[in-house]
RNA sequence: GGGCGGUUAGCUCAGUUGGUUAGAGCGUCUGGUUUACACCCAGAAGGUCGCAAGUUCGAGCCUUGCACUGCCCA
């Protein structure tokens, strides 16, 4: 069957067949195993993605280093399981709809909740999949038929579950306290959702006068005047030696005439800051709150839902906080109260979500107490059940543990998992409980259900357990609980992971194998622009992953993402970079052009064909072995005959790559092993064997001929399994070419990965191989400089040791080819001083040729290497005569400096004679 | 205010426990129509590793200080 491949690998032309092959034959789809099964098992759960998202390069890098990984190990033979799914993601979702209710001049009230919330899943229906079809694109290699949604009712239940259990064992508790409100989004958020900016602002001084003190007054700070409209007390700190007399005295409130205590609060009052009396407003400042309940103050709200001030704001009432705070300072200065304000940088809290303004706000809430929580999962990553990559984001972690709050989880959404309370409408009480209660188990009064959802992170932090069919008792629980690695990026550390480190280690707690959700935490960095610039719409850098698939590959933004990915490093995204990798893609595409052209023509005139490979019953070959049982994979390279140098060379290479892609993938360094993989497939393979093995190709020596194709195709199939992980599409492609529409599997993702096999390493032949491209080298360079023409073929001379002449004259034709050459001498004495000569410590070679170096230029060029080398020299003799040097380095290092001194004392020495010998002429 | 990181070639970045000559991709320069590949081939130039001091036989790597810079938390 002959191979027409195009000239050009055009990516877009397989990857769409393949990533739909892949799924729709379940390739990736494991069950649980049998009883007795030794096999080891790989599992990972896929960050769910939000339901609403879009793919973004985040998404990409996070996905490419799972499917590496995941790739990886099916290859090696572990039961692998990669688990998706997505979010429900409340408030982003609920936006979303309402969104377009709006646009139809609709909100969600004239609704009414169940259509609502009907028409949310009509929405997810739609669109909600538009990710997942994306991941397909990128090749993830999941189990998609284990694919969840945190709002499925089995998924439900689990959070139903979790919340009764919790609330049973006190763990949950309902409150009225001052918590972060989004007025935007009209609901509560939770500290984490709040972030913090540093804003240019102003303080403003205001003067309370001291009641039954006619002229006195204390002042005090805010840089929120119109909560002052809302103030229970003055508060001073009792050691204040300035407020000592006004102790039990009162203040008029500005503005509400309302008189106020002076009270003591140590913790409030600061005499250090300002003036020493802060004003004290309990229903709209958290530490105000809690000073509140230490003084037993009245709590006064005077700002509403939606951030506008209430009937309790006398004449504001109505008002929006920030006119409302422009009308108090007008009328505080109107009244002489306002003694002036200054500059200031105020800290202030946006929504995570909407980046309103959040505003501090008293009201009834669900919590989890979450320390008994916290305190599990601090010991486990200190006991290392649980290991953070790069390690010191483990030391994040529990500084944020140390500190943990309690969590508020009700928000005041319609969409998300509604919480399992309800409350009597006759006396109050609250029922919690795993099925909707008739009526009240206390009074038999009539119930309602709580109109609160819960936090989309409770969800999300019961999984993966959740994801495996907790609270029962499954088969996917059994064999794939705990996950072995979890890849994330850092900005869902404390939203996500530590959130699932507590619940599923209490949850999980009686589990055969370990409470612990995972074994690993891969924390990946950030995808930045090519400048470094962190990627957002309003700077317009953001990129999207599926336009640059488009341009260049999947396989070749893959293997970029890859590539930049080392520990801890934030990638700068570079299209350059990208088209570099698709160059490789090319390029193993032309390797693989070049190999079927020459194996076609090889099996018309009957000397070797593709069968020959892969049938197993040709005996010197076997092909590489179907999915193997267990960790392994295929140690070296199998139906490999090393004839020649090259042959040697490229088999030792390719294991010793085996191994250190191993070493690498093993460490999570992946920028390593895909440097690796691509130095060894393009500068090795393609750029050095390939060339080597042509005449051998065409010999007429049909034993030797056959040879040489069997070791070229067994090097590059199994050159394609070691690149598979990271490059799934082209790879997929050519070696199904390779079996020539007979593949011993439905996959290459199903084949063994190449392993190292010691015995096929052979440092002899890569030292010998070294030496040989040192030659061809400095012939080529010899050429460039006296500018030969290319095709012009040049008799040379060699000086050099028996050793390194037999390997000369062992690889003539290579030589000769490579360079170039036609007729090679060796000669008895150095080289060194002889005109169009290049010397190394182990030869020297000269190109004959009668055109004339440019003196000037080549004496630079020596003089340059003299300095470098005298410098190398005297280095060298001063540590070598250091006694202290020669008593204490290792003596592996004393050698190699003693070698390597002679060899610079050669070459200095060569140096000079051919200066010498350039003043002569010169 | 507390914590974590970065500063290495023109650009973007590697460099695992301190050890012989600090690497990659892109970019630059020179030369190429060798029937796998111009998405290619051959060759070249380019770095006092932020600054200063210290430890050490030996420092890009360890210690301290300084400068600049990024992020997280409060």
């Amino acid at each position: 069957m002959p191979h027409d491949l195009p000239r050009a690998y055009e990516p877009g032309a397989i990857e769409p067949r393949w990533a739909e092959y892949w799924v729709r034959e379940k390739l990736f789809h494991v069950e649980p195993p049998a009883g007795d099964s030794t096999r080891p098992v790989f599992t990972l759960i896929l960050p769910p993605p939000n339901v609403t998202g879009r793919l973004h390069m985040g998404h990409m890098l996070n996905q490419t280093e799972m499917d590496i990984i995941v790739r990886w190990h099916r290859m090696r033979g572990f039961l692998t399981l990669w688990l998706p799914g997505t979010d429900h993601a409340g408030i982003a979702t609920q936006m979303m709809v309402e969104r377009q209710l709006a646009a139809e001049g609709k909100n969600r009230r004239d609704l009414g909740r169940e259509a609502f919330i009907a028409r949310v899943w009509e929405w997810r229906k739609q669109y909600g999949g538009a990710i997942l079809d994306q991941m397909k694109r990128l090749g993830a290699s999941v189990d998609w038929s284990r694919e969840y949604f945190t709002m499925d009712d089995r998924m439900s239940r689990a959070v139903r579950e979790a919340f009764v259990r919790l609330y049973q064992e006190g763990l949950i508790y309902r409150g009225k306290y001052v918590v972060n409100w989004c007025p935007r989004c009209i609901t509560a958020v939770s500290d984490l959702e709040v972030v913090h900016e540093e804003t240019p602002g102003k303080i403003y001084e205001i003067r309370y006068p001291v009641v039954g003190s006619a002229n006195e007054y204390i002042v005090v700070a805010t840089t929120r005047p119109e909560t002052m409209l809302g103030d229970t007390a003055v508060a001073v700190n009792s050691g204040d030696q300035r407020y000592r007399h006004l102790h039990g005295k009162k203040v008029l409130l500005p503005l509400m005439n309302r008189e106020l205590p002076i009270i003591t609060d140590d913790v409030l009052a600061n005499p250090e800051f300002g003036t020493g009396a802060v004003k004290v407003t309990p229903s709209h400042d958290p530490n105000d709150f809690e000073a509140g309940l230490r003084n037993h103050l009245p709590q006064i709200e005077v700002i509403n839902e939606v951030a506008q001030m209430n009937q309790n704001a006398g004449p504001y009432q109505g008002l929006d906080r920030f006119e409302a705070r422009q009308k108090v300072l007008e009328d505080l200065e109107r009244g002489g109260f306002l003694v002036g304000a200054k500059d200031y940088v105020v800290p202030l809290g946006k929504c995570d979500r909407c980046k309103t303004i959040i505003e501090p706000r008293l009201s009834t809430q669900w919590f989890v107490k979450i320390q008994p929580l916290a305190d599990r999962a601090i010991e486990a990553v200190e006991s290392g059940a649980i290991k953070f990559v790069p390690d010191n984001y483990s030391k994040t972690y529990f500084e944020w543990m140390r500190n943990i709050h309690d969590w508020c989880i009700s928000r005041q959404l319609w969409w998300g998992h509604r919480i399992p309370a309800w409350h009597c409408q006759a006396c109050g009480e609250i029922a919690v409980a795993r099925d909707t209660p008739e009526k009240c188990p206390q009074c038999g009064g009539p119930v309602e259900q709580d109109s609160d959802v819960l936090d989309t992170w409770f969800s999300s932090g019961l999984l993966p357990s959740s994801a495996m069919g907790w609270p029962e008792s499954t088969p996917e629980l059994d064999a794939f609980y705990p996950t072995s690695l979890l890849i994330t990026s850092f900005d869902i550390l404390f939203f996500w992971v530590a959130r699932m480190i507590m619940m599923n280690c209490h949850f999980m707690r009686r589990h055969q194998r370990g409470d612990v959700p995972f074994h690993t935490v891969y924390i990946h960095a950030l995808v930045r622009d090519a400048e470094g610039q962190k990627m957002s719409k309003t700077k317009g850098n953001v990129l999207d992953p599926i336009e640059i698939i488009e341009k260049y590959g999947t396989d070749a933004v893959r293997f970029t993402l890859a590539a930049m990915a080392a520990p801890g490093t934030d990638i700068a995204f570079s299209e350059s970079r990208t088209e570099s990798y698709r160059d490789f893609a090319n390029k193993i595409w032309n390797a693989a052009r070049f190999l079927f052209m020459n194996v076609d023509r090889a099996e018309l005139s009957g000397l070797w064909s593709l069968n020959e490979f892969n049938s197993p019953t040709s005996g010197t070959n076997s092909g590489a072995p179907p999915f193997p049982e267990g960790e392994g994979g295929m140690k070296g390279v199998s139906g490999f005959t090393s004839e020649t140098l090259e042959d040697r060379w490229i088999l030792s290479r390719f294991n010793r790559v085996a191994q250190e892609i191993h070493e690498a993938l093993e460490t999570y360094r992946f920028h390593e092993a895909a440097h690796v993989v691509y130095h060894f497939f393009w500068g090795e393979y393609c750029a050095w064997y390939l060339e080597l093995i042509k005449p051998r190709l065409a010999t007429d020596d049909r034993a030797q001929a056959r040879i040489a194709y069997r070791n070229l195709i067994s090097i590059f199939e199994g050159a394609l399994r070691m690149l598979s992980p990271f490059m799934p599409f082209i790879t997929e492609e050519l070696w199904h070419a390779v079996y020539d529409g007979k593949p011993p599997a439905k996959s290459i993702a199903l084949m063994a990965y190449p392993q190292c096999e010691p015995t096929q390493v052979d440092a002899t032949a890569e030292i010998g191989m070294a030496i040989l491209q040192d030659v061809i080298v400095s012939v080529r360079n010899i050429r460039a400089e006296l500018k030969v023409e290319l095709k012009k073929k040049l008799a040379i001379e060699v000086f050099a040791d028996s050793d390194v002449r037999s390997l000369v004259e062992q690889n003539r034709g290579a030589l000769q080819r490579l360079a170039n050459v036609e007729g090679l001498t060796f000669v008895e004495s150095s080289l060194a001083k002889a005109a169009g000569a290049r010397s190394t410590a182990r030869f020297d070679v000269r190109v004959l040729y009668e055109r004339k170096i440019d003196v000037a230029v080549e004496r630079d060029r020596l003089n340059k290497e003299l300095t470098k080398l005298t410098q190398e020299l005297s280095r060298a003799t001063g540590q070598l005569n250091n006694e202290a040097f020669l008593a204490k380095a290792p003596a592996l290092v004393v050698e190699g400096l003693k070698k390597r001194k002679s060899e610079v004392e050669i070459l200095v020495q060569k140096t000079n004679d051919a200066l010498g010998e350039l003043g002569a002429i010169g």
